[in-house]
DNA sequence: GATTGTTTTAAACAGATGTTTAATTTTCTT
DNA sequence: AAGAAAATTAAACATCTGTTTAAAACAATC
């Protein structure tokens, strides 16, 4: 069993498993978990192949890891906001905005700062489609707990929205969170612009809003859809 | 001995290259581009492997057929819509709802009927964040036109929207739209409940004046979002 | 019925993949 | 310094990948 042992800088002098760990985060959020080979981390680490087997066991191993690393913090931050959303109503109902801001801007500030956050983020979001059974089962499980509570807060916040209508609102806000942390550039190609897309705190204030207005309006779809 | 009625595939009974089209969309549509291999293919569509590169020349020539066969429709009926709102509209600025109801009631209902829309529709939704080259490019190519005359008409709609608030708005449509498509599942494993997210009407009649909301927000980000 | 051109087929190709082995080097403990 | 444990390494493993080959089977035309 490899043992635990602290070191302080990230990149160059790190050990070889703290090398592993960052080099397959930052190349899965470039090009997805099946697209990356263990060569190709291992290459880019300045490393054995075999030291992936022999530190986290195999390559689902290796992600696994990853995502605990990166998404305890995510998964910390938002027990607390949402602990402090019941905290602040007391018995009333706790605030949609409230709630989703709880669920959004750990997700966006939190993982870790500068790239290695952007490479989570990217690298969730890419993986919240895949189709690979195993990244899907490490997905889940990793926010299972946390998005229960918050899709519970938020039923509870709209009491008089019927089962079904809340479900359709909560995949509009799980698809926007998503293809915001995804950020594969299609938007910033369509609309033609050069926007910095990996300003979070631009996301937050101008996304919370906009699924605020959605989730609040009154229960029954408006008859003029079309 | 008539070997066509003891195929499992829907497609049974036709052509080769009608039944490796069909098979693909429907895995491609399960498990992506890159984790469905050629084999499982022509195993599943009980074709000799040989066929798709005789008919397709490669496996990415083979899903360039596949979208334009599935998408060619959606493109059309959006045209159709989106001439619509303009001509409804005459010189003011068409409506935000009429814009959302032209991009995504087509996606929604237009690819094809039964279990071959659902497929495509699947796969749209997983490719979206796909990190393959080829599958970003066949994907992005294939719905720009018609995607840049969608934003250049929601741009209109809003003239007071400064360009940065449009863009994580239009994020916010695309990532609903898409995370709607892929049909995941999370929200349904979420919210407990047995839904079924296959009822592209009910998605429609929910999303729309959800989007809507968002959209036509006054500009300028609310300060109280925290 | 022979001669086209088209389609299908079994087999093999070269390369990439995750994983394992067994030997070696490094590190720590005594 | 000696021995034990941990870590690293080169090499090979079996399997899977998309693609190609060249022969066979089929279809259509004259």
């Amino acid at each position: 069993m490899p043992q635990a042992e602290l070191r302080e800088n990230a990149s160059a002098g790190s050990s070889t498993r703290e090398r592993i760990l960052h080099t397959a985060a930052r190349l899965f959020s470039e090009s997805g978990f099946d697209n990356v080979s263990l060569r190709d981390i291992t290459t880019a680490a300045e490393v054995n192949i075999a030291a992936v087997n022999y530190h986290f066991s195999s390559k689902v191993g290796l992600l696994n890891v990853v995502f605990e690393h990166y998404a305890t913090p995510v998964n910390a931050a938002r027990i607390e906001l949402l602990d402090e959303c019941d905290r602040k109503r007391g018995d009333s109902p706790p605030a949609v905005e409230d709630i989703l801001w709880a669920l959004l801007s750990p997700a966006f500030h939190a993982p870790a700062s500068g790239d290695e956050g952007r490479y989570f983020r990217r690298m969730l979001g890419r993986m919240s489609s895949s189709a690979n059974p195993d990244v899907r089962r490490i997905l889940f499980s990793t926010f299972d707990t946390v998005a229960m509570r918050f899709v519970d807060m938020m039923a509870r916040a709209c009491p008089d929205l019927p089962r079904e209508e809340l479900f359709w609102r909560l995949t509009c806000v799980y698809g926007a969170m998503m293809y915001a942390q995804a950020d594969n550039g299609r938007i910033r190609t369509l609309a033609g612009d050069s926007f910095d897309s990996t300003k979070m705190d631009d996301a937050l204030k101008y996304m919370i809003p906009f699924l605020t207005a959605g989730f609040t309006l009154p229960p029954g779809a408006k008859p003029g859809a079309k």
